[in-house]
DNA sequence: CGACTCTTTGAATGGAATCAACGGTCGTGG
DNA sequence: CCACGACCGTTGATTCCATTCAAAGAGTCG
């Protein structure tokens, strides 16, 4: 899927200037300050790894022992009850900070599996302990991150608990495009990286309701395409929709 | 409802033995470093304030100026949309930490509004930043905090998206009488402090459906009574219900 | 007591889950 | 190279659960 320019190219979205709703943004601003002391900087920029579709970057329960920022590509972040039934609780793309949630109990919160070849970027915790006690701005960064991930959880229970299956389609459409463009690319094109059964297990609903809601958008002129790639064609129309 | 005494009895509960998953621990590890500076320990105590039923803490919009502490009482926080409908996101209870996801653009997220008279301990955010920068184990207990009201609100969009309307309700009063210990009260009785249609909403249902799954709890002998306080009589079958 | 809010219960409707079957794609191995 | 199986996505028919609508009972406060 990506060929290493790729990754190298949207690497280069980890930066300050990407604007404050950019989830790295703490991190980018760590490594403004690191330039006084290149070795910090080592430490972060050296501490990568790289992973294909469907390799596992961490299972539930293992030790908390670093922060995982997306660099390229995608993930899925899931939950297996003790059926074996998998819940998806999320999808992090390029700058986004992952299962910030784990560090209450100092081990990981859930299962993160790579959707497509996927760099990421390791912070130790213990490294940034160290951070937190030097730059101020870098814990208010990590507090106003955690705090939107708070706010997103509880925006997205708001959608599931009021919404019909296609508004949260289209509230979910909207965000992956809002979301989009903060990594630099069109708003207007979606690129589901996940499967409809996960993406079904994430909005709380039957893969086939998802596939039907896909349908109708398709043939309503909201979008266009039910691949992999979605063109949303009447945005408007997607923002009444997820209104309700 | 509550007396002054009952006030001062239940601050009690903000103590730093009350264990690790008390919601006020980070604030309790403050007090106890607070010691060696009276004056900070002041700074503490002294921001209080008293709200009756159905006062309002504060409103959405809001600068976000203190972190805040419920001392004792209860209350529940919600977001109005556009068109008017209310949709309850939280109950929180003495020793919790509330709206901890405004931080993310200083703002409050959310209306919160006092169930009964409830006492409470502002936390001015400098006062805050300033115990961050001068106390290690206050930041750590700080982001525990965020970290598991995100696994919280996690935890209850898989409850949604995956149970039906008893085993929500089974999950909820769990988690109250999980709550009511960390206070020191009984493990088998739930003050449901808040309305049948807050609850409903917060639970994503229908008050008539709530309703409905409560009575049947009743008769089926899981619990006992429907009013404002619930008694646990079969615990076991909750926590299978629960379970799924 | 009467106005109000909240809760309970019943009956009908509707939306999503489920069940079932089919076409498509991909990777594996004969 | 093709056959096969596994997985994924689509579509249709049916079932079931929760919402909605409607109305009456219970509790509270002025």
């Amino acid at each position: 899927m990506n060929t290493v320019s790729d990754i190298q190219c949207e690497a280069a979205t980890c930066r300050p200037e990407s604007g404050d709703d950019c989830a790295a943004h703490g991190i980018c601003a760590l490594r403004a300050f690191a330039r006084t002391d290149p070795s910090v900087f080592d430490r972060i920029s050296k501490q990568r790894r790289l992973f294909r579709r469907g390799e596992i970057l961490f299972h539930a329960g293992q030790p908390f022992s670093y922060v995982c920022a997306i660099r390229s590509g995608s993930v899925k972040s899931y939950l297996c009850s003790e059926d074996g039934e998998a819940q998806v609780t999320g999808f992090w793309f390029a700058g986004e900070l992952l299962d910030l949630n784990g560090i209450h109990h100092d081990s990981r919160a859930c299962v993160v599996e790579a959707l497509e070849t996927t760099s990421i970027c390791e912070l130790p915790t213990d490294f940034l302990q160290q951070l937190f006690a030097d730059v101020p701005a870098a814990r208010l960064e990590m507090l106003r991150n955690m705090s939107a991930q708070v706010h997103g959880a509880e925006e997205l229970i708001r959608v599931i608990e009021t919404k019909r299956t296609d508004q949260r389609l289209a509230v979910f459409i909207l965000e992956m495009a809002r979301r989009a463009t903060l990594r630099g690319l069109s708003d207007s094109e979606v690129r589901l990286t996940m499967s409809h059964t996960d993406l079904a297990s994430f909005l709380g609903m039957a893969r086939e309701t998802l596939s039907r809601a896909l349908s109708r958008f398709d043939t309503d002129g909201l979008v266009r395409g039910r691949g992999e790639v979605i063109l949303i064609r009447d945005s408007e129309a997607l923002r009444e929709l997820a209104r309700g």
